[in-house]
DNA sequence: TCTTTTCCTGACCGTATGGTCAGATTGAAG
DNA sequence: CTTCAATCTGACCATACGGTCAGGAAAAGA
């Protein structure tokens, strides 16, 4: 009973279509939302009859669950920044940087996020209340103790992980709002630098950490 | 040929039902978006066979329109907020206690204008660039005032803007993800009295208004 | 009371959607 | 070449949706 030994027979087909319709997928669900997506459109956007979509994903709920779990994935690996410093202006700087990063990059995937939230979160609501609760609470313990050894004000710390959410994401949820009042255009290198740069030296300086 | 003479008639039922069905509707909107909201859960949550609300409103577009229009309005209305005073940290702070009350007390309806805006502002991308832009350019220029004056940091306004937005924002949209955070429990009076006076406390001292 | 306008609604229709399936095609292993 | 599992897809189906409509009920004015 070999562990895992011929096994990909000819699975590369099955990982670069997987790709190419989560990607499609991720597009579509941004744009129109689970219930204004369809999988033809999708199938569309994919370049695939869409019989081939339900091949490889059963059904529309589980090609979403799969997309939300990706951009959950995504999510959590900026979540590292914060460690491996007892410095709260580089932590929490370099977690701002990581944010907007991924905000600039994943746009389609935030906005699945935060719609998947806004109504509820049906399908990721186990890893709110299991890898996100975790995950913030190591993080409020550590801003306790950057807070304990008079590195930075007291503020809540849950307050301030709402606010570096809410802040960050928002140039993703929200970048059509920003680009029309950017006079149409999108935000370019230097606006994105300028406003990751805004937005730490608020923060940082809102938390007594300059 | 008289202005408005005895116009009304019997428009009381009219007005009633009008609002019935808005209020239904922003609460099925902002739970299942505009794709997954049906005329027939809206006529069911508001009592109403489906076809009455056909005559109210020709179609769902128009029904959604009139929703994204009504929440606009209470939104713009704590705009005036910021005005009146010369002190920075007065009239931000103002501003944020309105839109912090805002989000608890509509939570729909900022749900509604978030999905609108993530699905690029189809219905009200006119507001966004007459309305929502004049205000943002009015601000703007308080703003710089009050850093010309020397009452705040030099902080780009814009920038803090959408840093307002987001927060205050985030504690409706995100209501479900911070409910869970907090044991599942709706955040009680007192929650929502610390969370205002931390985002105040943060950002008043984030752009040197305190 | 009679008339007129508004309001109400069950039944119906065309369309689009998620999903299914039988059968064709492909390509690596033997 | 043959085999066989993996991949692909046009055609199809049941359902649910937005919207329509004819006609009834109710109230306001005369």
């Amino acid at each position: 009973m070999p562990e895992t030994p011929p096994r990909p027979r000819r699975s590369k087909t099955r990982a670069q279509n997987e790709a190419l319709i989560l990607q499609a997928a991720e597009k579509v669900f941004a744009e129109a939302g689970f219930g204004g997506a369809t999988m033809q459109l999708i199938a569309d956007v994919a370049g695939l009859p869409k019989a081939n979509l339900h091949y490889y994903f059963a059904t529309k709920e589980e090609l979403y669950r799969r997309v939300v779990q990706t951009i959950f994935e995504i999510w959590l690996q900026a979540a590292s920044a914060m460690d491996g410093t007892d410095d709260p202006a580089e932590g929490i700087g370099a977690y701002i940087e990581a944010k907007m990063d991924i905000s600039r990059r994943h746009p389609n995937g935030s906005k699945v996020w935060a719609s998947e939230v806004m109504h509820g979160a049906p399908v990721i609501q186990d890893y709110l209340e299991t890898t996100l609760r975790d995950w913030t609470a190591g993080r409020v313990a550590l801003i306790q103790r950057w807070i304990a050894s008079g590195r930075m004000a007291p503020v809540d710390p849950e307050k301030l992980l709402y606010m570096l959410w809410a802040t960050t994401q928002h140039y993703a949820d929200f970048n059509h709002q920003i680009e029309t009042l950017n006079g149409g255009h999108p935000l370019s290198d230097a606006q994105w630098h300028e406003a990751t740069e805004a937005v730490k030296s608020m923060i940082l300086r809102g938390i007594g950490a300059m």
